[in-house]
DNA sequence: AATGAATGAGAATTCATTCAT
DNA sequence: AATGAATGAATTCTCATTCAT
């Protein structure tokens, strides 16, 4: 059995297999509600109803209700780097444009998968998950950013990254979560997708 | 009695002065739980205790929980829409980028006063207010930034004003209340309030 | 004003024409809501508020909701006993059938009229009516029914007239309140007459 | 954990006899605050008190307070069903006179162990059961009846025997639950019982 | 480890009644 | 007398959590 995961740390994932999987199907159970009947239908009973389990082996997974959204967070924000790097490293010689705006349609592709897990997310995250693990996410996203940013300094405009990695990451996560929620008229993805990468390339990069 | 307030219209807002009073009494106590015990603490015999009314009084005013949140969605645009309508009246012969800064600046008093509560109706406002009623609180906006910027057409870039509209909204939004409930280091108003200023007249005005 | 109905007597009712019609209208708001809305409807907001008083005013004429289904009661008894006493006494020369037959006529009108209110009599009545009053109204029910019978009395068949007439009056009352609110398929106005008109006749006459 | 009980079906009555008792214990805690304490006081966490188990408790076995009335119908249903057949059945050569004797006496215990409670079920069954099922039972009744009457088919007056069964169900019932309530002066068990008989005998059997 | 019945605190909402105006 | 805003006790129902099996 993994360690029960608690809203505060205990940090480690759950490491063998079956355990693994079984943490895996409760995260993806609270997805599929989150998605498919709305945030209030989540009960844990439904949760684990939906993931073929018991309540109680729920509990065994996860020391409360919050500490599900905790490791979803925790799953987004991992998938989220993950992605990023994949995408700066394959680089190579592209203009910032290009790799702004691969960064714009993949994460487009994540938020899609489950616009309604990161609207909770948005809304409960800071709640759920302690704010030094945020911060912990939030740098490794200036990080990368700037790792990719660094590579041509002399065209970079902003003085302090980090301030500048939080404006766009903000902005960008939000405007697409919007875009989901709200398919606000006039908007489809072809259309989002040039208008932010414009927004990152117009503010991140000397004209 | 001013008329209940149903999250779907009866629409009309409350006249008499004791009344409206009360009703005031009640959007305030709700906001001040929002910022001080979160979203959670606002059950309504919560709210009616710190407005000093009895629940039953909460319910001549709301007819329920989400009227609350419906009428605070509504104040909220108002005010906002009062004071972009004000500054840009006010505008006079500034530049572009003299313009946007007081509007970020405007912006970040406005919810300064109460971030919590505009996360929330960032993220839930959709659920308790009619979509016609966001929509034209959107348009509103959207006007007013037309409005500006077609003072001289020919440094606007965006093809897609509405668009640009959204996004430029979504973006400035998430971020400050990002920082104003992050709290990042390193960023203060100053720092926001540049940054934000360089978001819009970079993503705006052609280069 | 007439002094103030409670549940346990006081028992004279309003006599100063103004108070009494209000006193009316009042009674007669309540039987419209059982009708037409349901006996939740009736409320004592929603019974002033059809009545066109206030709630106030209502309190002045009853001391509590009961009073009010008190009063109906009364108001019942009365107008089954004035019923009773015009259709025995305009009788002359008709055969017991041909009375018992308008009696039940007579009934089905002033059942008709009202079912709701009498279902909820039934339900409620002995709850909010002093045992001693729901006994008078008995008494008379079996006085004029006596009345009628001792006419002829060769041909009664009961020896104990009282029980007799309890047996056949809550007959009577239970079929046409359960005709009126269950439309039971195949009973029409006519057969329900006729069967119960048989039902009297062969149950108190001679055979 | 038998299918929780709705107003409107899922039918099937719990099997498991841990599960089967608990709701009958809920169903007996009902029946007894009915008769001690009057339908007002038989709220769900009254019940559950009443029952010893948890307000939780009972709503999984009930899914609302209403099925809880249900659920009683469904059980006097039966039981009533039940009795009539086996004082049918068993009724052999008597007479007519005497199988009606043996039904108002197997009634008059049946009504005698819950006299509240059928009063609230023949008044508001109606609301709760679903009429398909009232209509049901009905059904059997006047099956059992016609059974009965058609031994000898030539004695039965009505033509229409629906109609006379629901007339004589209602009458007895109504008849017996009033005696049961209201305690008239000058009745006692043996003066209903062989009045009651003499309202079946002589108004279905052709004199 | 897994199960799921039982728990009970706590939430939203209603409505009879009062009383200051 | 009449008004109707304010009151708050009481009700139904939910759901996170526990624990005996």
């Amino acid at each position: 059995m993994p360690p029960r995961v608690t809203a505060r740390p205990p940090r480690n994932q759950p490491r063998q297999s079956r355990s693994r999987a079984t943490f895996e199907l409760i995260l993806d159970a609270a997805v599929r509600i989150f998605e498919r009947e709305g945030a209030d239908a989540a009960t844990t009973s439904r949760v684990a109803e939906v993931a073929g389990v018991s309540v109680g082996t729920l509990y065994q997974y996860f020391a409360n209700r919050d500490a599900i959204l905790d490791a979803l967070q925790d799953r987004e924000f991992e998938r989220a780097t993950q992605m990023m790097q994949r995408v700066l490293s394959v680089a190579g010689p592209a203009s910032e444009r290009e790799v702004a705006r691969s960064v714009v349609v993949e994460l487009l592709r994540l938020y899609r998968a489950a616009p309604a897990l990161h609207r909770i997310l948005a809304l409960e995250g800071l709640r759920v998950t302690p704010p030094e693990r945020v911060l912990a996410f939030d740098l490794r996203v200036v990080g990368i950013i700037k790792n990719f940013l660094l590579l041509e300094p002399a065209r970079i405009r902003p003085k302090q990254l980090d301030t500048a990695a939080f404006v766009i990451y903000q902005s960008v996560r939000a405007t697409m979560l919007a875009y989901l929620l709200e398919s606000p008229a006039g908007v489809d993805d072809a259309v989002l997708v040039s208008e932010l990468t414009e927004l990152i390339v117009s503010y991140l990069v000397e004209r």
